[in-house]
DNA sequence: GATGAATGAGCGTTCATTCAT
DNA sequence: GATGAATGAACGCTCATTCAT
């Protein structure tokens, strides 16, 4: 029995280390122009071993991206859950969501590089997971901008076209961050998404 | 010299043609999962004839999305150009930004999957472009919204973030539009925009 | 009857220009990596114009060579059958030959270079006719040598391995020459050639 | 150890069966005329194997030519070395030359044949090897003939030059003995190359 | 179990030749 | 006749996957 648990351990510290070092190779050259022989060799295992804990490559790439998804929401909505009042929370989903990317940025680019496309079984897949979790993130925060609505901070605007937008005026930094080189950190804009967001750009209402 | 002229005209018709189907192509399977025997099947010329056009796989694709992008921009501007006072000008780049990607649908979702990346120079070279592309036009907006400021109409806030904002917020329902199959037509989404933009979400300020 | 031998004339001209043309393009990069369309471009003549000339890009390579190489054999004949007496032909020869080869310096290194082999019908015939010449002209050599030895001038060695012997001797300086970038005069070489065919190495017999 | 002893043993083993594979196919069609998978077939592993062994096609060719030539004139020099006096070591040096020959019929071929030319980087280089590992068996012969001039048998005459003519005179024999499909052995050939070379044509000096 | 050499389908690209103009 | 755009077979090479050791 412990014999096994510690199979199962060992099976898994492998498997996460080969993901991690496959996050970084992917992020800097995309799918593409990564071979399998690189990740094998950049983690340390055989290639023959790859194939023990992963289908291939295209499994390899979408796990990788599928989890760490997964990772990044669930991080942003367990710090949004944690603040106490709804700016709070709006707040706090802009500080994590900005501080994920921010630690996460090769990994990020591959979004803007692209590098998702494919028409295998496998990446239509992952395709499609993205986009629900992407909907499944926006429901989350019109969830949030609801409560907001109803406890009469917020305008009664379409929650969901609401959600949308905070979601994409954050990705907007994300994304100049990403693209220039070198630039003041991230999170300083958190208090600019906020002001845009709340009060919008007319000067009179 | 009407010979010539005639020659040129025939060779920009073929060299479009190419360009739209491949831009088909591409857009349902990316850049990848394609094969030039497959565009030159699908444009109707032989794979010899597609090399005297385009120097090859890569300068084929990258023209395709490079001279689709400058028209966007282009289109969107000159629409933006025409109106007459600032929210006239917003409303119209909102307004010029959504019909193109409606009317450009499968080009736009190469976007959204990505598949850009490359290592190749040209490939990073296309993406400089992009990115060179995208600041100009953020700089267009930037000083449409500086005059706003100038004029008393929009409150001092960064001009660039002020339009990156923007920008994204459009590109937020778009990618929306894009992913889920059938919904209403794109430009409903311009008075959630133009008011979102303006007013922001806060109920009293 | 006038106007044909005009036509006549002319597509010999026009044949003979492209013939030389392509010796040029051949010489500086060898059969396999000239294009028919370079040859079209440096003689001035479009693609299809060539292939009215010649059958094909190996009908007009075979063609120049065996040409220019008939061309070579008779310059030395006529200058050795000019000579008077058994010495003074062998040193036309030697000296014609070597003139051909200062005169025609890009030709021969040709098949220095090699870019003879092809397994095509044209090629192996080409090749045949290059053996058939090769053994013709050893043959015209013997013959001279022959005399020479009835004339008592020539110890009685077989004929036919004198001859040969004497034509790889003044080979050896071309090659020599082609290989070595700047050196004395091809010419030069010929009265060690001469001496050393007729009296050989050894100090005392 | 021993594993890892027997692993190079064998890589070692199957790249020379590739070589010596190689080498027969190039000899009888030439290096563009014969493709990879043939090669692959013919030395009975697949195309991706041989890229395991050779960098390319090119690689392939030019390290067969280099090595095979390498042996060559390692062999003639062995031979030549192993004789006592200058007379035997000339005699020596002619039946090596045509021992190797008489060998490696297909592999001369080659050089009659031509074969060699082409732009590319590695193309270029072996042509430079042949041509310095050319130089440096003259230079070897001449070094053998200044020996003999030393000691009186040789008339002084302009050493490389002597040199060059014995290497020619070699292969005068062998270049015939190849063109003419069925005749005495090669062999046969050296006491006349000694006599021709030594005593020269003339009856009377 | 672990390995990495072996496999070969599939790709982008070239260029001799043809033939509509 | 003269042209050169169009053709497509054929090539060298890559790399995800397998499987004998």
């Amino acid at each position: 029995m412990e014999r096994l648990e510690r199979k199962e351990r060992e099976f898994n510290m492998r498997r996460a280390e080969i993901l991690k070092q496959a996050e970084k190779v992917f992020a800097t050259k995309g799918f593409h122009n990564v071979t399998v022989a690189e990740i094998a060799s950049a983690s340390g295992f055989s290639i023959g071993s790859l194939y023990q804990f992963f289908e291939g490559k295209e499994n390899l790439y979408t796990t990788m991206i599928s989890e760490k998804l997964d990772l990044m929401y669930a991080e942003i909505r367990k710090a949004t859950n944690a603040a106490k009042d709804i700016t709070g929370k709006i707040e706090a989903l802009i500080d994590a969501h900005s501080q994920f990317i921010e630690k996460n940025k090769d990994f990020c680019r591959l979004f803007i590089k692209g590098e998702n496309a494919a028409l295998s079984e496998a990446m239509t897949s992952l395709r499609q997971k993205l986009i629900d979790d992407y909907f499944k993130h926006i429901n989350f925060i019109e969830n949030l901008l609801k409560d907001g609505i109803k406890k009469g901070l917020l305008r009664a605007l379409p929650p969901h076209d609401m959600a949308s937008a905070l979601f994409h005026l954050i990705r907007a930094s994300s994304m100049e961050w990403m693209l220039v080189p070198a630039k003041e950190s991230l999170s300083s804009k958190k208090g600019f998404i906020l002001d845009i967001f709340l009060k919008g750009v007319k000067k009179y209402d």
